[in-house]
DNA sequence: CTGAAAGCGCTTACAG
DNA sequence: CTGAAAGCGCTTACAG
């Protein structure tokens, strides 16, 4: 154990004989001080390794130096690289400024956990990680006025939030499918509830469109979840001579390979596979998989960075759409 | 917004025309009180739905009600799904207990984001979710006196320590296989500088050495890390004729796999391959995967209580180790 | 059983 | 430039 007696900015006022108003100050900076106090005090700081409590501070500000991070707790989700990385940007960001990550895994039908973190004044911001059509948790936030942004589009404007251009991403890479000469591409994707499926589905029809063709209705799959679903759909998908598989996240991606693989259909000579946002789930994959890929770390530092300028009171641009990369690998060629 | 002036302790008091004392000691529950006037209070705190400024709380008895939560930083650990499991315990526990979790990214060797959350006094205390042989991270919270307990053992048996029970695991799975016949079988895995892989190794050598047999230390390779070397060994490993393969966790073994696909060994025809811990990433895998299952999120929510009965001051078991299940599949048939 | 008062460790008008 | 004092919203001896 080190010394324990917590220095307290009084004790430090008594033993150079200043007042705790002075110490204050020299330490945040605000107000007038003469040099000489200054550097007297923040000496005797540095000397003695002062911490100031953050929790009193806080209550001083009503603040806490907290942002809430909001991850979707359906399990399907919640093993996803994509959220893990989301978190080390943020992480990354949040200590930079001195605010710490409280974490609150919410079920999509059940916001009570949010509501917690909230009411009990423990964050001064939230983060979404994630947004559905019809949002209970942006709902939520909007009502109780406190500083949020989403990470994934809202329909709603007065929304802060940042998102990858979903939409245009599926869209170029559903083109340079079509490009190729191939014309029965199916789509297989999750939740129709989630925006950025919506946005995914979106720039696939695009495609389409620009190209004067008309999508197969029947070649599009939502609301996909499990494993055994991906097979059934994988073998009917077989049977109308499907030329290419494009798949809305790296586990539907690595159920369709193990499909094909079980029937020994070979990948990229009978049926082309593609996917978005490569993660380790398919990184060591035979052959490599085309995929879509997105700087995922730092779409959560902007998140963060915005969310921490709206918290200061400063100005933030309320919409980012960030870039993506298309990376054509074996699996498409 | 709903009507935002955030009632206190004392708008109660006053409304009620009761003491602040009193207020505090209904909410609690601690110190003498008549039954009615509690009642009294308790219902208006219900019909307002009175939120407790936990800050405030917490100041006035310097505490936080909030957990901190570290997770390694290292690229390959953090996606493994792992982490995220234990979170998902983790955050189901303490939140039924008004407790939230801080999240804290850590580097090997860089425990400063650690350092921060405790002398900012943010926390109450630490959970670690993986211990190294020489930890740093848990030196210094022995040091800073905060009760912490840790996932995964530590030599150290002042440490109040939950585990699986990974050597006996790593055993039996591998005298499985040598009852099988088989007696050229590898083991990969990563850092040894993790206790985890040093008791699965331990448990490796238990096996040959109870069944009288010399493991080849040939056949034995710790520290991997990337695909590129997982390649290079199976190939070595192929030529020496090796049997089965066992690899410490799951992104291993799917490089196993990705290796040996392209290579066309058949598994379990000409190798037989088995990993620990099934998780998503081997999921869909055909053949099956046969592997060690662990109850991650019991783990989490062990470590979880645990802790909060450190905090509370209450006794708690030093150590506990959980078991864990072996489930045979295609891949070793 | 109940309350007045001090205290947790900061910040911030206000006054000088 | 500096300080005394009130305040953030709770808890908790102490006294009655």
């Amino acid at each position: 154990m080190t010394d324990d007696k917590n220095l307290t900015i009084g004790d430090i006022a008594e033993e150079l004989g200043v007042s705790k108003t002075t110490v204050s100050r020299a330490i945040s900076g605000k107000g007038r001080i003469g040099e000489k106090t200054r550097e007297k005090v923040l000496r005797y700081i540095k000397e003695h390794d002062y911490r100031p409590n953050v929790i009193a501070k806080g209550l001083a500000q009503s603040r806490t130096y907290n942002i809430g991070l909001v991850i979707p707790g359906s399990y399907h989700l919640v093993e996803l690289p994509f959220f893990q990385n989301c978190m080390l940007g943020i992480g990354k960001t949040a200590s930079m400024l001195d605010y710490d990550v409280l974490i609150s895994v919410v079920m999509p039908d059940d916001i009570s956990r949010l509501r917690r973190i909230v009411t009990n004044h423990k964050v001064d911001g939230v983060i979404l990680t994630r947004t559905l059509l019809e949002d209970a948790s942006v709902a939520y936030l909007k009502e109780a006025g406190i500083p949020f942004v989403t990470i994934g589009s809202t329909g709603d404007d007065a929304v802060v939030q940042i998102d990858n251009d979903h939409r245009s991403a599926c869209r170029e890479l559903t083109e340079s499918m079509l490009a190729q000469g191939l014309d029965r591409i199916a789509l297989i994707g999750g939740s129709q509830g989630y925006v950025v499926n919506d946005n995914r589905l979106g720039g696939f029809l695009d495609a389409y469109e620009k190209s004067g063709q008309q999508p197969v209705r029947e070649q599009i799959f939502l609301d996909v979840e499990k494993g055994e679903e991906v097979e059934a759909i994988v073998g009917s998908l077989l049977q109308k001579g499907i030329e290419c598989i494009i798949t809305m996240d790296d586990y539907l991606c690595s159920c369709v390979l193990n499909t094909l693989r079980q029937r020994r259909i070979e990948v990229p000579g009978r049926v082309k596979v593609a996917s978005f946002y490569d993660s380790s789930l398919l990184a060591n994959n035979i052959p490599s998989i085309t995929s879509i890929q997105f700087d995922v770390e730092e779409l959560g530092e902007r998140a963060c960075k915005t969310l921490l300028q709206m918290i200061e009171g400063e100005m933030t641009e309320p919409h980012a759409l960030l870039g993506y990369r298309i990376s054509l690998r074996e699996s498409t060629a």
